[in-house]
RNA sequence: GGGGGAAUACCAAAGCGGCCAACUGGGACGGACUGUAAAUCCGUUGACUUAUGUCUUCACAGGUUCGAAUCCUGUUUCCCCCA
């Protein structure tokens, strides 16, 4: 069994701990938790490093709390972000807090009869239950303004000039209390979090002492960037989400695939389980052949694995390779139906009657009006487009508008057009 | 309250009566190279269309002129200086 701090720190996990913290894990079995905000109906690759998180504290031998945030999602964590937050309606939040609890469910062993078995929490269930004069009469009384007000996240609202509302302003309380209520009843001495969360999780430890003399420790790990300063975890499309029906598992492989080398080494350590010996020999064979890429492939197999299983792994593998490996339109045609509908499941689909299709002249037409709109708004861009040599048909580049339209139907009726090098459209004919 | 200046396409920024759909840079998108990368190079970037075409743009509303992003009047917004 592996020392939870040990493994963090070679991980580059470990951001921040409140001293003593070491210590008070070598005593035996410790219990943390690490909170999920319900923001939305799945969790993002944002949201993995706290999983990750979480599953190295049980995997060193620990109890880790899963807490979804039922209660603190209806008021808005305003660390670090700008503007007030939208709040969400109740019957949102309910549907967002089952939707993560399934996810999580599959990251941490939850086996009943495991010592250190896994638990999940919803600070609903408690938070709930106060009213508004116990909360403050009880709780507020503990911590000052003052104190309240020195945290950067609230500091740097206030300053901006941007305000925050009373609302927002006592959601470290909130966050402060799940802590003193999991530690009260669950044994929990600890609270794992991002490196934003520190002020809320220190408002927590504060709780703890002045409320009843208690000790408890944070812990935070750094914030996922990218060596080119753009933000983590997007992609043009928005969010890369665990829902596979948000973010298909072709699109996570790829996520993950097109990492930059800067990048890969650091997310290896944070997003796999893979030890530290393994970690140095895959680095260093991807210095010796960069082009390879085999920190990327690794780390998209594991992840893509890990959160869509192997099938679909394989599966994303197989996709990629046909979408960007030099396969040919007899590679296309080759594939039957069933793979070919897989490998491009999710690729936009427009229909044409196969009647129609006979009629139109050229491939001009083809790509813009007679296929709605959906892969050139126009005729001009279409034009433009195929003139700059960024349309293929069937893997095979158009180089002429004007060509007539007797491409070879796939299983005799579909077409595979490319625009770009990274989108593709299928037309169907009917 | 007084004085001065500015508003141009996704952003920045030229243009100051016809040669302006509007220089240039960034971004975005394509292409070549490559590793589905970075760097570099090339092309496109108002709309529709493909003819040496049409239409709609230079804060907004009017006006002068054969002709305006460019001149005049009013309106709105922003910036600076003085009080």
């Amino acid at each position: 069994m592996n020392n939870f701090i040990d493994e963090l720190r070679w991980r580059g996990m470990l951001q921040d701990m409140t001293p003593e913290l070491e210590q008070h894990l070598n005593d035996g079995m410790r219990s943390a938790y690490l909170g999920f905000d319900p923001t939305a109906d799945s969790l993002h690759i944002g949201h993995l490093v706290g999983v990750m998180t979480l599953l190295h504290f049980q995997r060193s031998g620990h109890k880790p709390f899963a807490l979804v945030g039922g209660a603190t999602g209806m008021i808005g964590d305003p660390s670090f972000k700008s503007a007030e937050r939208n709040l969400l309606d109740k019957a949102t939040l309910d549907h967002n807090v089952e939707c993560l609890k399934k996810q999580l469910s599959k990251f941490l062993n939850f086996k009943e009869g495991t010592t250190n078995k896994a638990e999940l929490v919803n600070n609903y269930d408690w938070m709930s239950q106060f009213s508004f004069l116990e909360f403050i009469r009880d709780v507020g009384k503990y911590i000052t303004v003052n104190y309240m007000m020195a945290k950067d996240s609230v500091k740097r609202r206030l300053e901006e000039g941007s305000g925050l509302s009373f609302t927002e302003f006592s959601y470290q309380l909130i966050q402060g209390y799940d802590f003193f209520h999991l530690w009260k009843n669950k044994g929990v001495s600890i609270q794992l979090g991002g490196s934003d969360q520190w002020g809320n999780i220190v408002t927590g430890t504060e709780l703890i002492r002045k409320m009843e003399g208690g000790s408890a420790f944070a812990l935070t790990v750094p914030l996922i960037t990218k060596a080119d300063g753009s933000k983590f975890g997007k992609t043009e499309s928005g969010s890369v989400w665990l829902d596979p029906d948000k973010t298909s598992p072709y699109a996570f492989y790829q996520f993950w695939l097109n990492v930059s080398d800067e990048d890969a080494s650091k997310y290896i350590r944070i997003f796999t389980l893979l030890d530290k010996n393994s970690i140095e020999i895959l680095e260093k064979q991807h210095q010796e052949a960069p082009h390879l890429r085999i920190l990327q492939k690794e780390i998209a197999k594991q992840v893509t694995t890990m959160i869509h299983g192997e099938q679909e792994y394989e599966m994303a593998v197989k996709a990629s390779e046909i979408l960007f490996g030099k396969s040919s339109t007899e590679d296309l045609a080759a594939l039957d139906e069933r793979t070919f509908l897989q490998v491009f499941d999710g690729v936009p689909q427009v229909q044409i009657d196969r009647e129609e299709y006979m009629n139109i002249g050229n491939v001009l037409d083809l790509l813009s009006e007679k296929s709605q709109g959906l892969i050139f708004p126009s005729k001009g861009e279409a034009r433009k487009m195929i003139q700059g040599g960024g349309v293929a048909i069937n893997k095979e580049k158009v180089s002429d508008p004007n060509a007539s339209n007797n491409y070879t139907l796939l299983q005799n009726k579909y077409l595979l057009v490319q625009k770009g090098k990274k989108q593709y459209f299928i037309i169907s004919i009917k």
